[in-house]
RNA sequence: GGUCUGGUAGUUCAGCUGGUUAGAAUACCUGCCUGUCACGCAGGGGGUCGCGGGUUCGAGUCCCGUCCAGACCGCCA
């Protein structure tokens, strides 16, 4: 027997036991008559005391050849400490040291240890399994392991069926790009790594599997950011005979559950926008509703003064800002620089500033006297108005990151509240001016609230929704097509014609000619949604061994190369 | 594919308009220390300034190229 006990759950009530543990030495204090060890485990710390007059000689000798992030086996007895330490939950006993033996020594370790490292983010990922012992780290994969059991409790009560569904499967051109793995046995072809399970899901659907949920890993072969990674994991769920209602309430259930059980906060009834709603009021489809800013629609009241600036703009757009009289020119500046930069690419930013005392500060006050001002906003004295103008799109958009930037600031997005918001009402199509073509906005299986495709695809909207929790899209599903009529008229609106269909999707299509049920669904992305509900913006500290910018995992090192005779294997010749 | 930022001790960083022997903190090693828990005190070792080229009497510093990392844009149905 290694151990008796672990090392967080030793307290006051065990003292006098004779106990035996096990774990990395986290630090040692050698003050000479006394010297401490802080053992840990992944269940906590506790403190292990030789005593120069207490201990036999044979243990202070061997403790002088321990180091960090040995491992070490001891026993002793329970004793109640002199100097209580409050914040570690052992922190009112120690082990009296009477037996001591190495299992394992270590390197000094690159880095430290501890919550606040000293290590680097690249240094930490080539020795991602030493970052894992940081007890934050740890923490974030214990509250995923606790996450993903809840997901499945739920559902399964809920009448949920997992199902997996294969890894290697058939590329398709449409959205991300595929991961690609060549089969040796079928030389010159290959398999791709699946984006989602999407069409194995609608597949078992046809099968009568009604509720379907599976925790999986999907792949994208697209340039990485903080909260996206090549491989990622979704809750991917269908049912059958559901509408967009039933699919919202389904899961609005699980998320509330999820909220309550793991984290302890309890979310109000999801509010629900339209998607055009969303563009037009916060200039995001995914924003974030913990704080007000709303757009303004200034268009019509700020032109024809003669500022040519506006007069020439599609669009004019301003949010207040209240109490933003305090900002400083400075500031003001400041903001003016950040929507220039080419990431938002605005050509000015205005602005106007309601004094308490009622009088108004603008860019602006050369072209429109005070009462055109004020009515223009209709802002409360005290607030600042930040206008943009310009392409409607682009003002929209370019005014919506200022929002989250300006909320940034203020610190009004509080990482303790969670605001969960439903979008809906997603255009089915976007035109894509590269391709001259209209590409699906959701995918190519979401089902049209109206069938009116052939008229005008542009302006046709689809049965498909978002969810978003504090500017973050947790998820994301629709409702889907379940006739091959149908089917056949989106892909060929989305540019293939009948045969590209079939070599792409004849399966499906000759399945929902077998009694195919209505059904619709909804995959979350786990990773994020762990990351959310701690108030994380990256989620590879919730994913054990993730990849750096560039895809690649800098402790195995790959991707590598491989060598001349796994490419012959494979029929393979690099350029 | 693009824009920006960075690469100096094991680690995190400072190093100004180019100028003696490249610093700090921390980690590490040695000694001391009667209650530590970011222990403290004294001392010590530790550097191909990412790599290659150029300018210069002289380059960590300036220029060009390149590699690597990070943030963002494009991309991500």
């Amino acid at each position: 027997m290694y151990r008796s006990h672990n090392c967080g759950e030793l307290k006051i009530s065990d003292v006098g036991k004779n106990v035996k543990l096990a774990g990395w030495v986290q630090k040692i204090r050698n003050k000479g008559f006394l010297i401490w060890i802080d053992l840990r485990d992944r269940y906590g710390i506790t403190q292990l005391i030789i005593n120069s007059e207490k201990s036999t000689k044979k243990v202070i000798e061997s403790v002088k050849d321990i180091g960090r992030e040995f491992v070490i086996q001891v026993e002793g007895e329970v004793i109640k400490r002199e100097a209580v330490n409050k914040n570690i939950s052992t922190g009112e006993i120690e082990i009296l040291v009477s037996e001591i033996s190495v299992l394992n020594s270590s390197k000094i370790p690159p880095f430290t240890i501890e919550n606040d490292t000293d290590g680097g983010e690249e240094l930490r990922m080539k020795y991602r399994y030493l970052d894992l012992r940081r007890s934050i780290l740890k923490d974030n994969i214990i509250f995923r392991n606790e996450l993903t059991f809840q997901v499945r409790k739920y559902l399964k009560e809920q009448g949920f069926i997992d199902i997996e569904t294969p890894y290697l499967i058939k590329s398709t051109p449409e959205g991300a790009r595929d991961f690609v793995v060549p089969s040796r046995i079928n030389p010159g072809e290959f398999y791709a790594l699946p984006q989602s399970p999407q069409t194995f899901k609608q597949l078992l659907m046809v099968s009568g599997f009604d509720k379907y949920v599976q925790i999986v890993k999907c792949f994208r072969d697209e340039d990485l950011r903080a909260d996206r990674q090549p491989e990622f994991t979704q809750i991917d769920c269908e049912m059958s005979f559901v509408n967009q209602e039933d699919v919202l309430n389904t899961f609005e259930g699980l998320v509330q559950n999820l909220f309550k059980v793991c984290i302890g906060a309890s979310l109000e009834k999801f509010d629900r926008i339209a998607y055009s709603d969303a563009m037009e009021l916060y200039g995001s489809d995914k924003p974030d509703t913990r704080f007000g800013m709303q757009f303004l629609n200034l268009s019509e009241k700020a032109k024809g003064s003669g500022f040519k600036i506006f007069d020439s703009s599609e669009s004019i757009y301003g949010f207040n800002i209240e109490n933003g009289e305090s900002f400083s020119r400075k500031e003001i500046d400041y903001y003016t620089d950040w929507v220039k930069r080419p990431q938002i690419g605005a050509l000015g930013l205005i602005w106007i500033k309601h004094n308490q005392d009622g009088t108004i500060k603008s860019s602006i006050d050369k072209f429109f006297n005070e009462e055109q001002l004020k009515s223009m906003t209709g802002s409360k004295a005290g607030d600042l108005t930040f206008i943009i103008s310009g392409d409607k799109k682009k003002t929209l958009t370019q005014l919506g990151s200022l929002r989250i930037h300006v909320a940034e600031k203020l610190g009004l997005r509080d990482k303790n509240k969670f605001n969960a918001l439903w979008v809906t009402d997603f255009p089915m199509f976007e035109w894509d001016e590269d391709s001259k073509r209209y590409h699906a906005m959701h995918h190519p299986f979401t089902s049209p609230v109206e069938n009116k495709i052939g008229e005008d695809p542009g302006s046709t909207l689809a049965n498909a929704y978002d969810l978003v929790i504090n500017g973050n899209e947790i998820g994301g599903g629709s409702i889907r097509i379940h006739d091959q009529k149908l089917q056949e008229e989106v892909f060929s609106i989305l540019g293939f014609s009948k045969k590209e269909a079939f070599d792409q999707f004849g399966f499906l299509l000759e399945a929902f000619n077998y009694g195919a049920p209505p059904h619709g669904g909804i995959a979350f992305g786990l990773d994020r949604l762990a990351a959310v509900m701690n108030g994380e913006e990256s989620i590879r500290d919730y994913i054990a061994f993730p990849k750096n910018n560039s895809g690649r995992d800098v402790m195995i090192d790959s991707p590598s190369k491989i060598d001349k005779d796994q490419l012959d294997d494979l029929n393979i010749k690099l350029k």
